[in-house]
DNA sequence: ATGTTCCTTCTTTTT
DNA sequence: GAAGGAACAT
C-alpha cells in the first residue's frame, strides 16, 4: 500500500489523489473497461448484460465492495439476492476476501427464499402468521394436496397430485390466490383446471390452519405483506438503500413484484443477468423482466460484458454459433476470448451408451495421468438418469467423482421422517408433518385410528394435536365412550412419546436432542433393521448412516449458526413496526435453515463443503454459474437435449437451446461432447444419435475453413 | 394392522 | 430397473 501511494504522488500530482480511499483503488484493479464502468458508476439503477464468462459474479461482489468503500455505504444497507443457495454462498465468500468478514453479518446475500423468510419471521403477525410457522417442503406439499384430494374424493389417478400441487404453486407465483383463480374459472374451463380450483381453496385454508407456507407462499405472502403494510414496507426502502440481483434473467412474476415493493424511491437497484442463459422458464423464469426492468425504473444506466474470461475461442466460437441460431434475443453478443485459440471442440460418436461412458472415462484418466487435477474436470449431462454408465465406469476405473443434486440427501425419506418429527414439535398444529410420522415406525396406529381422530378434528375445527388432548380430558373426565377410550388408548402411545420429547428438547442442546429423539422415535432402529433386510446395511449411504449424518449436520449447524438477524435494530419512531420476536429456538432456526438450503449432497462429515479432487457429475441446469478446465457434454442425442418433451408440448425449443449453450460455456481449455448411436433406456435398446443441435452445428461449418471442432468416430470398445 | 407381491410410472431441470 | 402404491393375504 505504502509503496502504491508513493508511486501514484510520483506519476501524476492530483490534489484528489490525497483523499483517495486507498483501498478503492484496488477493488478496480484488472477490471476491463465495461466492467469498471459498472463498478465505478455512480448511485443509480443499472442492468447489466453478462454473457457467460464475462466476470458477472466478480463484478457483483466488486460493485458491493465499491458501494462500502467508496460510497460508505453500510453493509446493513445493501441487500444483495441471488437465486440458488450455491451462488449466494459464493457470493459471501468472495465478499468477505474483498471487504472482510465482519460485513457478512449485516449484509443481506441470500436468496429471494431466504431473504423473504426473513421478513415473514420478523413481521408474521402483520403477514397473517403465527410465529414459529414452518415450511412446506415439495414432498408435504404434494402429500398435503393428496390428503385433501382423497377427503374430496378426487381421483389421485386421473388428477396427479404432484401436477395439482405445481398447478397451486404456479398461480402463486404470478400472484393469483384461491378467490381469485376461482373467479377465472368457468364451467368450459378444462378439468384440471376446475379440480386445481378446488383443491386450491381447501389447500390455501388447511395451510393456513396449520400454519405452515410453501415456497411459492414464502414470496406472495411478503409480496402481500409490503403491498398492505405501508410502515413495514417503508421501513424497508429507509433500509435497502442499494439492491443487487443476480441471474436476473430467472426472475419469475412474483419475484419482480418483490423487487418493485422492496425498492423504495431512493434505492437504487442493480441487476445482472444474460438472456442466452436464460434456462428456467419452465418454472416461470420470465426473460422478459429484462425489458420490463428498463421501463418500470428510472433512468437505467445499461452495461454490456461481452469479453469473456474463461474459455478458448475455438470453444467460444461453438457457443456462439449454437446460439446463434436462436431467434429471441434480447441482444446479439458475439463472445470474445483472450485465451488464445485453443484445440478443437471434440465430438465423440459413440456406438452405444456403453462405449460413451467406456471413452469419456478413459479420457478422464488419460487427462489425469497427463497431470490434470480431477477437480478440473466435469461431465454434464441433460438428466440426471445419465449419470448412472458414468458412475459405474469411474467407480471401476477408481477414479473419485462428486455427484450433484440427483436424490438430494434432504429428500430422502428417512430424512423427511426426522424432519416431519422436529416440526411437529416446533409447530404443533403441522398436520401435515404429524401424519408422516404418527405411524412411522409402526406403532400400531392404522388408517381407522388416523380417520377417528381426524373426525374428532374436523368436528372441533382443530388440529390433529389438539383433537388428542380434547380426547385425553373427555376420556379422563370418566365420561368413559368405549369406542373413544380404546381410540384414545391406541394413540397416546404417540401422544406420550410426543409429550416426551417436548419434555427432553428444553434441556438438551440440538444435536444431542436429535439423537436421542431418533433413539427414542425408534427411527435408529426402525432404518436399521430396514437396511438389513434390504442388504443395504452395508452400503455406505444406507438410511441409517444417513441418519448419522443428518446428526453431523446439525452440530455443524451448532459450531456454525447462520449470520444473526439484525433487522430489529433499525430504530424508528413507528409504534407498529413491532420488534421482531427473537427465534430463539434453535429448532426451528436449523428447520427454516435446512427446508430452504439444502441443496448438494452432504460430505461424510455431513458438511457441506467441497474440497476432495474428484471430477464432478451434474445435469448442465446444475452446472450455471460454475467453470471447469475440461468439460464433457454427454448424452448430447436426439430427444435428450432438445427435450422429448419439445416434441409434443410447449416446451421451448429456444430454452435447450441455450442449455446447450450454458453446457458448452462452462468449459476453459477443452471440450468433448458425446453421444451415442444406441441408448438402452428401461432395460430396452433404442437406436437414438445425435442432436438436432449438432447437426445444425455441423451444417453450419460445411465446406467453411477453420471449423472449430472435429468429430470422432467411437465404435467398439475393448470393455475392462 | 402389517407384510407381501404385483403393478405402474417415472426419468427434466430447483427454491 | 427402481421405487412407490394398490390390492391382496396374513
Amino acid at each position: 500500500m505504502q509503496d502504491n501511494s508513493l508511486y501514484e504522488f510520483n506519476d501524476g500530482l492530483s490534489e484528489d489523489a490525497l483523499d483517495e480511499d486507498p483501498q478503492s483503488d484496488s477493488i478496480l484493479e484488472g477490471l476491463n473497461e465495461s466492467q469498471h464502468e459498472a463498478v465505478s458508476a455512480e448511485l443509480r439503477n443499472m442492468l447489466i448484460i453478462a454473457g457467460a464468462g464475462t466476470g458477472k459474479t466478480r463484478v457483483l461482489v466488486s460493485r458491493i465492495a465499491w458501494l462500502i468503500k467508496h460510497y460508505h455505504i453500510a453493509p446493513r444497507n445493501i441487500m444483495a439476492v441471488t437465486f440458488t443457495n450455491k451462488a449466494a454462498t459464493e457470493m459471501r465468500e468472495r465478499l468477505s476476501l474483498m471487504v472482510g468478514n465482519s460485513v457478512q453479518s449485516s449484509l443481506w446475500a441470500n436468496t429471494f427464499h431466504s431473504i423473504c423468510l426473513r421478513l415473514l419471521r420478523a413481521y408474521a403477525q402483520y403477514a397473517g402468521l403465527v410465529p414459529g410457522f414452518t415450511i412446506l417442503d415439495t414432498d408435504s406439499q404434494v402429500s398435503l394436496v393428496k390428503r385433501l384430494m382423497k377427503d374430496m374424493n378426487i381421483d389421485t389417478k386421473e388428477f396427479k397430485p404432484s401436477d395439482i400441487a405445481s398447478n397451486i404453486s404456479k398461480q402463486k407465483e404470478n400472484g393469483i390466490r384461491a378467490l381469485a383463480y376461482s373467479k377465472k374459472v368457468s364451467v368450459k374451463s378444462p378439468d384440471y383446471v376446475k379440480v386445481t380450483d378446488r383443491v386450491y381453496t381447501v389447500y390455501e385454508k388447511v395451510c393456513n390452519q396449520e400454519n405452515s407456507v410453501d415456497f411459492s407462499e414464502l414470496l406472495l405472502r411478503t409480496v402481500e405483506l409490503l403491498e398492505n403494510n405501508r410502515e413495514i414496507r417503508e421501513l424497508q426502502h429507509r433500509r435497502f438503500k442499494e439492491i443487487l440481483v443476480d441471474e436476473f434473467q430467472d426472475t419469475n412474476s412474483i419475484q419482480y413484484r418483490f423487487l418493485r415493493l422492496i425498492a423504495g424511491p431512493n434505492s437504487h437497484v442493480l441487476v445482472v443477468g444474460d438472456d442466452d442463459q436464460s434456462i428456467y422458464g419452465w418454472r416461470g423464469a420470465d426473460v422478459g423482466n429484462m425489458r420490463k426492468f428498463l421501463e418500470d425504473f428510472s433512468d437505467v444506466k445499461q452495461v454490456l460484458l461481452a469479453l469473456n474470461y474463461r474459455s478458448t475461442q475455438k470453444i467460444l466460437d461453438v457457443a456462439n454459433t449454437i446460439i446463434g441460431f436462436n431467434s429471441d434475443r434480447l441482444m446479439e453478443k458475439v463472445l470474445k476470448g483472450n485465451f488464445g485459440e485453443g484445440d478443437k471442440v471434440k465430438i465423440l460418436n459413440c456406438a452405444n451408451n456403453k462405449v460413451e461412458a467406456a471413452t469419456v472415462t478413459d479420457r478422464i484418466a488419460a487427462l489425469h495421468d497427463s497431470g490434470v487435477d480431477y477437480r478440473d474436470i466435469s461431465i454434464l449431462y441433460r438428466n440426471n438418469y445419465l449419470s448412472l454408465d458414468f458412475e459405474q465406469n469411474l467407480l471401476r476405473k477408481h477414479i473419485p467423482f462428486v455427484i450433484y443434486g440427483g436424490q438430494k440427501f434432504f429428500e430422502r425419506a428417512e430424512i423427511l421422517d426426522a424432519i416431519a418429527y422436529m416440526r411437529i414439535l416446533v409447530n404443533e398444529d403441522d398436520d401435515t408433518a404429524l401424519l408422516r410420522i404418527i405411524n412411522t415406525p409402526s406403532r400400531k396406529i392404522g388408517p381407522k385410528v388416523v380417520e377417528g381422530l381426524r373426525t374428532i378434528a374436523s368436528e372441533r375445527n382443530c388440529s390433529l394435536i389438539k383433537a388428542i388432548r380434547l380426547l385425553e380430558a373427555h376420556v379422563n373426565s370418566g365420561n368413559v365412550d368405549k369406542t373413544l377410550s380404546s381410540l384414545y388408548k391406541k394413540i397416546s402411545v404417540f401422544y406420550e412419546l410426543f409429550k416426551a420429547l417436548n419434555e427432553k428438547r428444553q434441556n438438551m442442546s440440538l444435536s444431542a436432542f436429535a439423537d436421542e429423539m431418533l433413539r427414542m422415535t425408534g427411527l435408529y432402529k426402525y432404518y436399521q433393521e430396514k437396511d438389513f433386510k434390504d442388504g443395504k446395511d452395508t452400503e455406505e449411504h444406507s438410511r441409517y448412516a444417513n441418519l448419522g449424518m443428518l446428526i453431523s449436520n446439525i452440530k455443524e449447524f451448532e459450531a456454525a449458526p447462520p449470520a444473526e438477524d439484525d433487522s430489529s435494530e433499525e430504530n424508528t419512531s413507528e409504534s407498529t413496526t413491532e420488534k421482531e420476536k427473537k427465534t430463539e429456538d434453535p429448532l426451528l432456526t436449523y428447520l427454516s435453515n435446512i427446508t430452504l438450503v439444502s441443496t448438494g449432497e452432504l460430505n461424510e462429515e455431513g458438511g457441506t463443503s467441497n474440497v476432495a479432487d474428484a471430477v464432478n457429475l451434474m445435469t448442465m441446469h446444475a452446472s450455471k454459474g460454475l467453470e471447469f478446465k475440461y468439460v464433457f457434454l454427454v448424452g448430447f442425442e436426439k430427444d435428450i437435449l432438445p427435450s422429448r418433451l419439445c416434441a409434443y408440448s410447449d416446451k421451448s425449443l429456444a430454452e435447450e437451446r441455450r442449455l446447450a449453450y450454458v453446457g458448452v460455456t462452462r468449459a476453459k481449455k477443452a471440450l468433448f461432447i458425446s453421444y451415442a448411436q444406441v441408448r438402452s433406456m428401461f432395460g430396452k435398446s433404442e437406436p437414438t444419435g445425435a442432436s438436432s443441435f449438432l447437426r445444425d452445428l455441423v451444417r453450419e461449418y460445411k465446406g467453411k475453413q477453420d471449423v472449430p471442432l472435429m468429430i470422432e468416430a467411437v465404435k467398439g470398445y475393448s470393455f475392462y
